[in-house]
RNA sequence: GCCCCCGUAGCUCAGGGGAUAGAGCAUCGGUUUCCUAAACCGGUUGUCGCAGGUUCGAAUCCUGCCGGGGGCGCCA
């Protein structure tokens, strides 16, 4: 039962008879929400004020003939009538007893399946898989599997897709650098490694060598262009008027600060010239590989036109590096339903830009196939001039590939907000191709920031790899199973840890605003108190030592029918936050924001504090009530756990 | 130059037209013959960046400004 659907679908029916009301109901139902303050009571309608604007009517005149016509009786108390034409309703105790006992017997906890189930996909993670994944990696993994357990719980159908980065440029590095520095002795020992070491030797020389060529002279140039404008904008005379020389005196703060940056830039990439040359192996390896930026484009491109020598070579690398990833996934307990990464769609790229042609969308210009769309500055690239395709080119492939074989409704891309643009012109194009049944939506995220506020990098500026933050955030969570005097052995210890620390990670995510950056924060994430996943496994744990205490199972306590009773205003409180599980996750999955089931829970386990304070279970004033209480804690447990698992995150019996 | 996002308590963050702006941390005080005290309860804490505007009502919407971040034809 969604309390809150079924009350707004009464109000909706109730508007029908308000006198001259004719427009849309549903932004007026919607003004329908759970109280600001629980004084208000349970739920507030805010309907009557623009109501009284619309029909030129007092406000409270508007509310007393909703009210009049509600026909709310067999949920809720008598409406109030309250300030300016606020309608406030309290939830019937017998109703919240009754429902609770039902959603206590219910597999699905009371959350009602969606009446029109939705076929949605959700395209998340995509990491290059010739890279170690890292902290970058976290949200959208986290995010977009959270998404879509939420809305497979609410009856969608929902096909995950791990879109990975197979394809592209990092195996063509890897190409290049096993045809130049391949030790095959630890390729076959330990490929990831590797891998790795490879990958990032011929990124090394990569960046040297652009930076020699091209970075440091376009550096110097603009430095010397930045020190002109300096110079320029400081010996403008002043003009007395106030406000002209204070735009003139910014203008010139701007350019200083400009030039400073810039030379800041210019320095480390100095220092990363040196590091090279001052190197006594890769000095003379950049040497004579001057021409590697380049060669490794023809190694990709190679591998594009299938070379046999570059298709068997990827074909030897791709295994390991999935196995690598998968591992990770193994650790997070990520799965998807298909993993169809760039190389899938390759042969369909050359006719996703002969229709675009086709169809009069796609026009040369300089040489590279473009789309040039209203509102945009820029036109999206979907062919090179060297005839290379793009991601954009390959994103199209893949909207038309889910379209034929899926069908969906929904597509939602969990990605970084520095590709809005890409997507906004991505699905401008999808549209004009003919896909404008589906609903595409970017659901961005931020960053995830260090402690200084910065994007979070290691010391020397690397990206933090993601296996060493989780087990950085395992050992530390170790500590927390370690003073459990519960935890005997150290099995046991270690499993709670995993559990602790990889929770942590997630939840922290999750608790965000995905829209805004966050401040990562081992300490703040391993919290005993506060909206963090250690305390939500605590909260669990407690529950669940109150079955062991009374000698019942969860699982009895949950199907033997018995009486709710709610005398107590704890005992309300909780009850009522049980029944408000479903209306969570429809809002989660109406914005795409894990955080309002977060938000939930913290809520619902603070509810249920304040009951284990007050309420004694076990040692109830009688049996009826013990079984009541027994019944609560079993769903409170119940539904602390499963909005737990829709977030990927593991709880534990004991810690 | 153009476009987008952000600015809320000392710190980290919620809230994104609705009633007196919330939580955790920090800080101060209290709770243990009682189901997990790694817990709980209470106190203190605000120019919601600034200035205008729209509205019955603005932290929320609009405009301008200040401060921070990001993006912008051949990377993904």
């Amino acid at each position: 039962m969604n309390l809150l659907a079924e009350i707004r679908s009464r109000f909706a029916t109730a508007l029908a008879s308000v006198d001259g009301f004719t427009g849309d109901t549903r932004p007026i139902v919607e003004l329908v929400r759970p109280s600001s303050d629980a004084k208000f009571g349970d739920y507030q309608a805010n309907c009557a004020m623009p109501l009284g604007k619309q029909l030129g009517k007092p406000p409270r005149e508007i509310a007393a003939s909703l009210v009049e016509a509600l026909d709310v009786s067999d949920w809720c108390e008598t409406p109030e009538i309250a300030g300016p034409g606020f309608i406030n309703l309290r939830v019937k105790d017998e109703q919240i007893a009754r429902l609770v006992a039902r959603a206590a017997q219910s597999e699905r906890l009371g959350v009602p399946q969606v009446a029109t189930p939705q076929t949605v996909v959700v395209d998340y993670s995509s990491p290059n898989v010739a890279k170690p994944m890292h902290v970058g990696h976290i949200r959208s993994t986290v995010i977009g599997a959270a998404l879509a357990e939420v809305l497979r719980f609410l009856g969608h159908r929902v096909i995950t897709d791990n879109h990975i980065g197979d394809w592209g440029t990092q195996f063509g590095m890897i190409i290049y650098g096993y045809k130049h520095f391949v030790d095959e002795v630890a390729l076959e020992k330990t490929p990831v490694p590797e891998l790795t070491r490879l990958y990032r030797l011929v990124n090394r020389l990569i960046e040297y060598h652009a930076a020699k060529t091209t970075g440091l002279p376009a550096m110097e140039e603009r430095i010397a262009g930045q020190t002109k404008l300096v110079a320029e904008l400081g010996s403008v005379p002043a003009t007395g008027d106030k406000k002209v020389d204070k735009k003139e005196a910014k203008k010139l703060h701007a350019a200083e600060n400009s030039l400073r940056e810039l030379k800041a830039d210019q320095t480390s990439l100095q220092n990363q010239i040196a590091a090279i040359d001052n190197d006594p192996t890769l000095g003379p390896l950049a040497q004579q590989h001057t021409g590697i930026g380049k060669a490794v484009l023809q190694e990709t491109a190679k591998l594009h036109e299938g070379d046999p020598t570059n298709r068997d070579l990827w074909q030897r690398i791709l295994p390991p590096c999935l196995e690598e990833i998968d591992a990770t996934y193994d650790r997070l307990g990520v799965t998807f339903d298909q993993t169809l990464g760039e190389s899938f769609y390759h042969d369909r790229l050359a006719k996703v830009v002969d229709d675009l042609v086709a169809r009069g969308l796609a026009t040369e210009s300089e040489g590279a196939m473009c789309v040039f769309l209203e509102g945009f500055d820029a036109p999206m690239i979907v062919r090179k001039k060297d005839g290379a395709f793009l991601y954009s080119t390959t994103d199209l492939a893949t909207i038309a590939y889910r379209m034929e074989e899926w069908q969906p409704d929904v597509i939602l891309y969990v990605v970084d907000y520095r590709q809005s643009l890409h997507f906004e012109q991505l699905f401008a194009t999808a549209r004009m191709s003919g896909f404008d049944q589906v609903e595409l939506q970017h659901v961005p995220f931020g960053t995830v920031l260090g402690e200084d506020g910065k994007p979070y990098k290691t010391r020397s500026g690397s990206a933090v790899g993601l296996g060493g933050l989780l087990d950085e955030a395992v050992d530390r969570a170790r500590a927390i199973a370690d003073g459990s005097k519960l935890l005997t052995t150290d099995q046991e210890r270690q499993q709670v840890a995993q559990r602790i620390g990889i929770g942590a990670i997630k939840y922290a995510d999750l608790a965000h605003n995905r829209t805004s950056d966050y401040v990562f924060s081992y300490d703040k994430m391993l919290a005993m108190n506060g909206n963090t996943a250690a305390y939500m496994q605590y909260s669990c744990a407690r529950v669940r030592g109150i079955f062991a205490k009374a000698g019942v199972t969860l699982e009895e306590s949950l199907s033997q029918a018995c009486e709710i009773k709610l005398d107590s205003t704890a005992e309300r409180a909780l009850g009522l936050a049980l029944l408000q599980f479903a209306e969570t996750l429809e809002r989660v999955a109406e914005d795409y924001r894990p955080n309002h089931l977060t938000t939930y829970l913290f809520e619902l386990a603070s509810r249920y504090s304040d009951f284990f304070q007050n309420c004694p279970v076990v040692k109830a004033e009688s049996t009826e009530i013990r079984a009541s209480r027994l019944a609560l804690c079993a769903l409170t447990v119940s539904t602390l756990e499963t909005g737990l698992r829709l977030l990927g995150i593991e709880s534990v019996e004991r810690m």
